[in-house]
DNA sequence: TGACACACCAGACATTCGTCTGGTATTCAT
DNA sequence: ATGAATACCAGACGAATGTCTGGTGTGTCA
């Protein structure tokens, strides 16, 4: 293979390096090698060492694919995969999760398992700027304050809705005039998680993971 | 290590490489043994052949760390990482991307590159139920059609609005009764992209990567 | 009871993979 | 020129890792 310029393909490699670790297949040394036609190990592996001088990669050493983004590495903000479930009906939440409809990536400062993601159903949210078809990501847990945003399930499927506690009563107010409040029967509420970001796609396809074939 | 329940261990395990999976760091059959105290390599790679006959994982046999999840195998949903802009002042928009202030990773059906982020400032557009402190992602294009949301230079900044055009005219719509529109001298427009996705973070801090060294 | 499946174990082998040593050719600053 | 730095190559060693063979004990079911 002929000489290239300084640092031009030390750039791609770290480019090639970097797609590969956000997808989450860790190349091996000798993949870099092929992958750039290096007709020696050494090349990619020189290259390699050499990026994590210069702090753009880390690595595990002695472990296999173990090079690894600093960014990601030390400040410890690694981005979990979200599931997003399809129709969400009455009963447990994992059976739901077990399958999802495919996946949201999200930095999470916290790493939070517990996450998941649904999709938006009718437009009972629009005076909280949430539309239909938007999607929330929810935090698991079974209860939640005054004024947040839950995904509960009520009567036969989980939808989105404002949690308000009027004394010993709980309501679930929709964010639409054109709604009224839902008062479940006293410790009938099934708060499934909290809502904790909203997204709208305005353009690109709905996205996420494929169905598998 | 005593005999657990038939199908049990099996699908912790199944939980366990999975979380390993969707973190970015396929582990290894050792790691799998010694994450759940086998004695022998043999009784992980039992367990992890037995949940790819399931269908449940797939593999790349051979290769270390090859275990894969059945679903994402086929055609991986790449995720790119988004910069973030803060403050956008006039002048080219590739300056304010190299000094992001941090990064979002997105899930991108078409890898496509040329996208950034913008924190929205101001109320303008809550009737597109885009609130202030939203972050919108934008596609880099130099014009737009009438009805897009996009990113304008506005005087001295950039903002977020409904390009709108009346005839030869080109106006930049607030979607709020409180704002009129603004009628940019013809040909004096520039638009830096166009909104294809809003985020907004209720719960958990602002996010993002912090900037590297 | 006996056949069978299941969960687990012990040890070994072969390949993959990270690492090392030493070398050539080109570029660049002094 | 000349020495240093850079890009690349060839071949090897040993550790990490996937895989195989042949076991033991336990529960299930006919």
């Amino acid at each position: 293979m002929g000489r290239t310029p300084s640092g031009q393909t030390r750039q791609r490699i770290f480019d090639f390096v970097r797609d590969r670790l956000l997808s989450g297949h860790p190349p091996t040394v000798r993949e870099v090698q092929e992958a750039f036609g290096f007709r020696a190990v050494e090349s990619a592996r020189e290259h390699l060492e050499a990026l994590v001088a210069d702090g753009l990669l880390a690595k595990e050493p002695g472990k296999s694919r173990g090079y690894r983004l600093a960014e990601v590495l030390a400040p410890r903000e690694p981005t979990r995969m979200v599931p997003l479930l399809g129709r969400v009906q009455a009963g447990p939440l994992s059976a739901a999760i077990e399958d999802p409809e495919g996946y949201l990536p999200i930095p999470s400062r916290f790493a939070e398992k517990d996450l998941f993601a649904l999709r938006v159903r009718g437009d009972s949210m629009e005076g909280a700027a949430i539309l239909e078809n938007d999607i929330v990501i929810a935090r698991r847990q079974p209860s939640a304050d005054s004024g947040d945003i839950i995904v509960a399930l009520v009567g036969d499927e989980a939808t989105v809705k404002r949690l308000r506690r009027r004394g010993r009563r709980v309501e679930l107010h929709a964010e639409n005039p054109r709604y009224s409040p839902i008062v479940p029967p006293s410790g009938e509420l099934t708060v499934l998680g909290k809502v904790i970001e909203v997204r709208r796609y305005l353009d690109h396809p709905p996205l996420v993971t494929p169905p598998q074939p």
